[in-house]
DNA sequence: CGGACAATTGAAGCCGGTCAAAACTGGTGG
DNA sequence: CCACCAGTTTTGACCGGCTTCAATTGTCCG
């Protein structure tokens, strides 16, 4: 249930999808990608554009948010490397709801539109496949909605430094080498709160010894803490049946 | 835009999905499929319960909603006439993020997973619609997700009376006859506030005249005021290119 | 090495949550 | 049909978590 929140949670790892493609399937996707390079605070896409493609993450780390008029930036989700983009929007054929922009160097591969629907339309395959991702992002989406509407500012910070260690932790990382490297702005606007109050937060668990911080990097030294303080379960634990 | 984000948000029709199905695909799913009463505060389904089949609103409105461990409960959406529910789940192969129940007495078609699933793996046409209408709620939970995020209580309490507004009324109605029936507890818990709050804010608006309540129901008078409360756009609005 | 941007700290005030009590409503049985 | 009770709605009072504004310190990169 814990492991499940923080383990499953955020990475619908691409290559599932695409795992049972047939090489000519696969070889059409190829043949159309075009990969670029994104610097840091590039933008992908744009809420209200017109979706032309999707988007794969060959390495970096990008973010999908929504500007409210007032100017307010609020960060759903972190895109890390296997990931895919923008093809909520293509299937729905909706506009962007929101935008993507690299928060680090980031390499991205475009799959135009019509190959993808070309693949998807002779591939019940990869249908099925994008019919179970989806309903598992709902999942996802719920619980973090649920986090949002009821939990407080604390809760929440101590949340996604769990969510965002797992993030950050790149494929080839061993031990707990693992920092969170990002904006103090960035990381309010995924919590959902003033970076002034994030701030404060951190600084308090930095005065307690469950994380350290040097710039912007932060590493979490006691994770059974920050658990404690993000109160992902409450006391509601079940009993179990006896068998 | 403004549009947009009332009359597309909660209403999608599943008739739409099944629209195309051949005469033998939809007597199998007519064939097994039960039809049950709920009275109101009946369980549809619980969060955690395995999925066995979908169901499909006849009649009536249901809440799909989580509790969390201090037994406070989030409202996500609000099902009416021509709804599908429980289809993520099913679809992920996971357990209910969710539970759903009757808010008003409702009758609530089942439809066993092995028909539904057996019927989706014979119609890529079936498939696709579904792929488009999960990528379009997609933007829905965006949305819905953003304002949770950015805005002010006030400006939920504006918002969702729109929606309500939106959602209760009936395909038989006419006029501006609509009601929006709902007990303040709900309606807080879908607001995601206190219901102090919230009545203090109805108070408010009933007392400017721009809303009128008797008992439970709610009508809109000065839609133009609420949706001035509800500030949906901001002042951000973009000029018009020249064609 | 400097300048621009980012992070941190301080202080003040309000929004909204919580607790408690009063008023109201609807449904039930006598 | 009416009176009553349980549950719901409403009002009041108070407190505290967050936001906001402002100023200071720190840090990265050309």
């Amino acid at each position: 249930m814990l492991s499940t929140l923080l383990s499953e949670n955020f990475r619908l790892n691409a290559s599932l999808l695409f795992e049972g493609l047939t090489e000519s399937e696969r070889s059409n996707l190829r043949r159309s990608a075009v990969t670029h390079t994104y610097k840091k605070k590039d933008i992908i896409f744009r809420d209200g554009g017109i979706p032309t493609g999707i988007y794969y993450v060959n390495a970096g780390i990008v973010k999908k948010y929504k500007e409210t008029p007032k100017g307010k930036e609020q960060i759903f989700h972190l895109c890390s490397e296997g990931e895919l983009l923008g093809y909520h929007a293509l299937l729905g054929e909706d506009r962007y709801p929101e935008s993507a922009a690299a928060i680090e160097k980031s390499e991205i591969t475009f799959i135009p539109k019509e190959n993808f629907r070309h693949v998807l339309k002779g591939s019940p395959k990869l249908a099925n496949r994008l019919l179970k991702a989806l309903g598992q992002e709902f999942t996802l989406f719920i619980n973090n909605m649920t986090n949002f509407a009821t939990k407080t500012v604390r809760e929440r910070v101590a949340y996604n430094l769990l969510i965002l260690e797992e993030k950050f932790k790149r494929p080839t990382d061993e031990h707990d080498a693992r920092e969170i490297v990002m904006s103090r702005t960035d990381l309010a606007n995924m919590v959902g709160t003033a970076k002034e109050t994030l701030v404060r937060l951190l600084q308090e668990y930095k005065r307690a010894g469950w994380i350290d911080s040097t710039g912007k990097a932060i590493r979490i030294i006691n994770r059974k803490e920050i658990l404690r303080e993000a109160n992902l379960m409450g006391s509601g634990q079940k009993k179990k049946a006896p068998f």
